[in-house]
DNA sequence: CACTTCAATAC
RNA sequence: UUUGUAUUGAAGUG
């Protein structure tokens, strides 16, 4: 279907995107997307979506900074980006290496700011039609998704009674999944997807072709979407749609599916010899949780293929692992994902049936505290500088925050007692005190001062 | 009550 | 020192 492109407000940008999500649900496709993209509504949100974001006043290659564009003229600014756009060469995007937590560099592109401007407008029309096509449990990067429902959605799926539960997880990891992503499947994947207007995917594709300068040479960049593009958390999620329906139809969205029972269906699925198999996935992260050893060697075999072959991607060998849960923790997302038989209870002092449950990995809890920790111990070197004191121990309460908003949703007893614990040491020392919630979920929080309760 | 802006944290 | 989402907190407008 076309989309209509003459709105002229923003309310009516939202009603028309609105629409495009529910035809695109009903399997549509698009064209007259462009006209839609360079609206002067779409131009202007897009702007407004970005202009304070963090890296606003950090430029591309050309220097540029956000306000230029904030202070021109309206129309001026609205001709000059429908003209880049027409013919759309993207300046090469600025190579900057950050650390990741594991020590690791992370290989950043910055593209221009006005690039930016476009991929954001871009982004807000594609977004749902690509959204409303999405698989159902892919969780990284997407509006109200966050990481505690792909947990719950995992634990959930292990404690729904099973006759043989969905114990044994296969935990994939991809190798350097942005910067390996194929362009020619990409533009084939956008197509697929719904977006049937050529000039869109010509432009995606300068996007992604614009390479990177680094030391002042220009490199080509033949894979890849460039990690800190607007429009590459999208991109990355439209590449392995395919791969969440391909394992989805193995079971839990097969045609065999009939009834709306899910008991009964459960029961004729087992009868027919097809074994439970679940994907949850989150950006590059994803899990499967399948009954048998046997059954996931024999999937995971069979994936490695499918990465290779059909999605130009590689699984880390030492890093995709096979794990029953009832004997050994899966790690995911920070969490510790285990099947066992729940808590005795008055009402039920002979648990059966396996359940699953999530803790938070201890190993990145305990790192978290050590940074934390050594912050902390800055407060000793601040004097009598109160002021400086509030700064320190704001920043030190937004990061056990933080942390303790993160890994509330598991089975987190353990972590906050660890955390109390080893603030608490310090804290001793300093005359500092350990404030607590009253409500019934213990949660650490270091307290201001009492004299400087004003601040 | 609803809406906006600005911090910060997690992945 | 980027991008996306979620969360928490603060301030403001009617």
């Amino acid at each position: 279907m076309f989309i209509k492109h003459n709105f002229t407000s923003e309310s009516e940008l939202k009603m028309i995107l609105d629409n495009i999500y529910s035809q695109s649900q009903k399997g549509k496709s698009f064209n007259g997307i462009l006209e839609a993209v360079l609206n002067e509504v779409t131009i202007i949100t897009a702007i407004h979506n970005i202009k304070s974001n963090k890296g606003a006043n950090t430029p591309g290659i050309d220097g540029e900074k956000m306000d230029k564009y904030l202070q021109m003229d309206k129309d001026r600014l609205i001709s000059l980006i429908r003209k880049k756009v027409n013919n759309y060469k993207p300046k090469p995007v600025r190579r900057h290496y950050i650390k990741k937590s594991n020590g690791k560099m992370r290989p950043l592109g910055i593209p221009s700011i006005l690039d930016r401007i476009i991929q954001e407008c871009l982004r807000i029309i594609i977004e749902p039609i690509a959204e409303a096509k999405f698989y159902p449990k892919s969780y990284g990067f997407r509006p109200y998704r966050a990481t505690k429902h792909a947990i719950k959605d995992i634990t959930t799926i292990i404690s729904s009674r099973w006759k043989q539960p969905p114990a044994v997880a296969i935990e994939g990891d991809i190798k350097g999944y942005f910067d390996s992503i194929c362009h020619r499947k990409l533009l084939k994947k956008l197509w697929k997807i719904g977006i049937h207007d050529k000039r869109i995917l010509a432009i995606i594709k300068a996007m992604l072709k614009a390479g990177y300068m680094e030391n002042d040479t220009l490199y080509d960049t033949e894979t890849g979407t460039v990690q800190g593009g607007i429009i590459s958390p999208l991109l990355a999620n439209i590449y392995l749609n395919d791969f969440d329906w391909m394992v989805g139809r193995m079971y839990h969205y097969t045609k065999r599916r009939k009834s709306s029972n899910i008991a009964t269906d459960r029961t004729r699925l087992r009868n027919e010899g097809i074994i439970p198999k679940f994907l949850v996935r989150f950006a590059d992260d994803w899990i499967i949780l399948t009954s048998t050893i046997k059954e996931a060697t024999r999937l995971l075999k069979y994936l490695k293929k499918y990465f290779k072959h059909r999605l130009k991607l590689e699984l880390s060998e030492e890093k995709t692992l096979i794990t029953d849960m009832t004997e050994n923790m899966a790690k995911f997302l920070g969490f510790m994902i285990k099947a066992e038989l729940p808590r005795k209870t008055p009402e039920n002092p002979n648990p059966s049936t396996i359940v699953g449950k999530s803790y938070p990995d201890m190993e990145r809890v305990k790192t978290k505290v050590r940074q934390i920790s050594s912050e902390l111990k800055q407060i000793r070197f601040t004097g009598k500088n109160s002021y400086l004191q509030a700064t320190i121990i704001e920043n030190i309460n937004a990061k056990i925050i933080g942390l303790s908003e993160y890994i509330k949703p598991s089975i987190c007893s353990a972590a906050f007692a660890y955390i109390d614990n080893a603030i608490n040491k310090l804290l001793h020392p300093l005359k500092y005190s350990l404030a607590r919630n009253t409500g019934n979920i213990k949660f650490l929080y270091v307290s201001l001062p009492t004299d400087n309760k004003g601040i």
